[in-house]
DNA sequence: ACTTGTTAGTATGAGGCTCGCACAAACATT
DNA sequence: AATGTTTGTGCGAGCCTCATACTAACAAGT
């Protein structure tokens, strides 16, 4: 009845996580037993995040393995207080033992989740089962701030929440609004504020908190969140859609996130529409950006002419439409077609079939989810691959900083194969 | 130096192929150390093709892991003469044991190749090492042919070419000229001939040759072709464009074709390129297929008074530009770029970064893909993930017949994770 | 109260796989 | 002939999953 306490830590990679430079070409590299550890810790764990508090044996079942197994991967998790065994719970009608739910210790390690703006910069802890907790929030000096300024607020931010954690962070995860280099863990471009081009935000972290830390862009994190802990848990397939001033996706595909090389999949916004278009602040002509924005709504609005045209978004349109406004239904209407129309191309291409919606639309709520529903689906060829279904995800800020602790999940869940 | 020779066999997995229920959810499913085994072995195969002949040594840098390893891995392929052993080539300067390189045995199992057409079938074998042998063909009753007729030419065709083979095929793979459900490997529509829509063509060639069979649609069995056999040789991402009347591609992704829901993923000919364009053949308005298509081609050409429009295609308009006939060097300009709107529209979604043009546009030759990939480049905002490179797929037929095969390749090595 | 049937979780040994180490074989160089 | 280098092969260790057997804990029927 006595166990060797085993070993073995979760996360085992951390290094991994910190941004080893790997030698060995993804793909070409083989498999060991130790991967195979690792992995099927992953797979639990994931097992386990989709389904909520769940026992050994059902979780054999659903992985298709030896009960033993599931034990052998799950015991030293208990012993590092990671999971923690839940009541037992009545057995079924046939009787037979009752089954300890297994779920993630609320002493478990939190993730430290950050989202990274133009003007401040959040953060928080947030815990494997997905509360958020110690928020902080610091604002950057308005007029051009400089380099070490900014720096100055993020470790503020960031040491304040830090300070909160009972136990050490298992890493930190950066949503940021703007272009990120995954690999290197830095910032591309953010565009409103140009003085963070380049700012190797990933490293400083690093070093400053002896914590992996994990950049990605917005729309990324969103996705992620939304895998985690939001519409998207349990997925294997689905897009996260952001719409707003800007326009941005992302993809979980085939059970991991997709980036493209050197993250540039899901630059959705300047994808084509309308060869010849308008022309968009990317200098091209007809991106999708340039219809299904808040933009172009404050345009169409102006030009219908409705009161304040330039405080319109998706939430007072619902409502003007509903009061009965002129033109109010037709606009939304227009509106909801012209995000489906970038949709439907996206499901013609990768076929994710279901669409987490972030950003603007959300303050519509399920009138304008529904009406962006209704278009793609008229858009789409029918037998293209079964139901299209349609979400609307978290609050704003919600979304983001759980995508950022999500950001670090995904790297410790889904170890690389 | 004795070795017992191992109990292994390759493929394992034939069941897989052919079409076993899956019980466990993809990505819920854990790993056991004989999955370690396949999946290795298949890494080490398909770091073969890539490479061509290559030694142990050599291959297990490449996958950095230990010479055993490769040598338990390798041993029982060579002692089912799946692989041969070649001649020793010269050590370095340095010195050293010469290396014996390893490659496929032309006495290894070949795949069977299948290609559906409306009108006729074709077969043929295909080594590991993607040379082809006893092709034939048969074309279907001209007129309304009934579905009883088309199984016999089919299987008529099939058993040629399998009387030609030496050892069994691994299996049989079909490129097919319309939808397909690649999960029951049936057929779910041909435009041209409805007779074969709802045939199970994989159920009957497994039950009257006793060989795994797979089908899928055109366009992906040339990506397949490309990725084994062809342009696409060991890259992780890139995807195949097919322009012809139709206007079809598929998706390599992560070092593993993406087929989407059901299949669905890879209509690229219904994507909206020009909101309100012209009518497509789909009943929407303007798909990519309405611009990018030799059908639009025939209408401009006729438009601009060129000589016998009906019969432009790219290799004729490359001519006529080259000729110096009006009008030709602008219309030929004008088709790349309207094929480079989706293929830019591609790459700002997904980001493979490398293109191989199929179709059509292979008989424009060089000239033609440099002026699509000229055109994609200042179509896709710069920064987006390096290079952008194309290249031209092998000649039609030979394409999907390699990609046929490729199909059988593909589930035989890229082991399920 | 006792037996039977059922399910949950654990201990144990077997089998697969990769790894590190040691070793023989086959070359080039000095 | 000696030395250094590289290739490929045994062998035992370590990690992992699996099948089997066992204990624990419940329901239902006698």
């Amino acid at each position: 009845m006595e166990r060797e306490p085993s070993p073995q830590r979760w996360p085992i990679d951390e290094e991994d996580v910190s941004g080893e430079v790997r030698t060995v070409p993804p793909g070409r590299a083989l498999l060991s037993s130790a991967m195979v550890g690792s992995a099927n810790r992953g797979r639990v764990l994931q097992t386990l995040f989709d389904l909520g508090p769940t026992s050994r044996a059902e979780l054999a079942r659903l992985a298709g393995v030896n009960r033993t197994t599931i034990s052998g991967i799950v015991q030293p998790l208990l012993d590092q207080q990671v999971l923690v065994e839940g009541d037992p719970i009545r057995p079924s009608e046939a009787g037979g033992k009752p089954a300890r739910p297994l779920w993630f210790s609320p002493d478990a390690r939190p993730i430290c989740g950050m989202m990274l703006m133009p003007d401040a910069v959040h953060t928080c802890l947030v815990t494997l089962a997905g509360t958020i907790s110690a928020e902080h929030s610091v604002a950057f000096p308005t007029e051009n701030p400089k380099i070490v300024e900014i720096e100055r607020a993020i470790e503020l931010c960031t040491s304040r929440t830090l300070a909160s954690a009972r136990r050490e962070p298992l890493g930190i995860g950066v949503a940021v609004g703007g272009m990120v280099d995954t690999d290197r863990r830095a910032i591309i471009a953010v565009n409103l504020a140009p003085v963070l081009n380049g700012f190797q935000l990933g490293d400083m972290l690093t070093k400053r908190y002896g914590l992996p830390a994990l950049l990605d862009h917005h729309p990324r994190a969103l996705l992620v969140g939304d895998r985690w802990f939001g519409k998207g848990r349990g997925m294997q397939n689905f897009a996260a859609v952001y719409t707003g001033e800007v326009l941005g996706g992302a993809l979980y595909l085939g059970g991991h996130l997709y980036r493209g090389r050197s993250g540039a999949g899901g630059e959705l916004g300047h994808t084509f529409v309308q060869v010849d278009g308008e022309i968009c602040s990317c200098g091209r002509r007809g991106c999708w950006e340039t219809i299904a924005t808040v933009g172009w709504l404050r345009r169409q609005a102006r030009a219908i002419g409705i009161d304040a045209p330039d405080e319109i978004n998706s939430r007072r349109l619902v409502a003007l439409a509903g009061a009965g406004v002129p033109g109010a239904r037709d606009l939304l209407d227009l509106y909801a077609r012209n995000v489906a129309v970038g949709i439907a191309n996206l499901q013609q291409t990768v076929a994710p079939n279901f669409y987490v919606l972030h950003g603007d639309v959300v303050g519509g709520g399920e009138i304008m989810a529904e009406a962006i529903a209704g278009h793609v689906r008229a858009l789409v060829p029918s037998r293209s691959g079964g139901e299209i279904s349609f979400a609307i995800g978290e609050t704003e800020d919600r979304a983001a900083l759980l995508g950022a602790a999500g950001l670090v999940l995904s790297e410790l869940l889904q170890f690389p194969l």
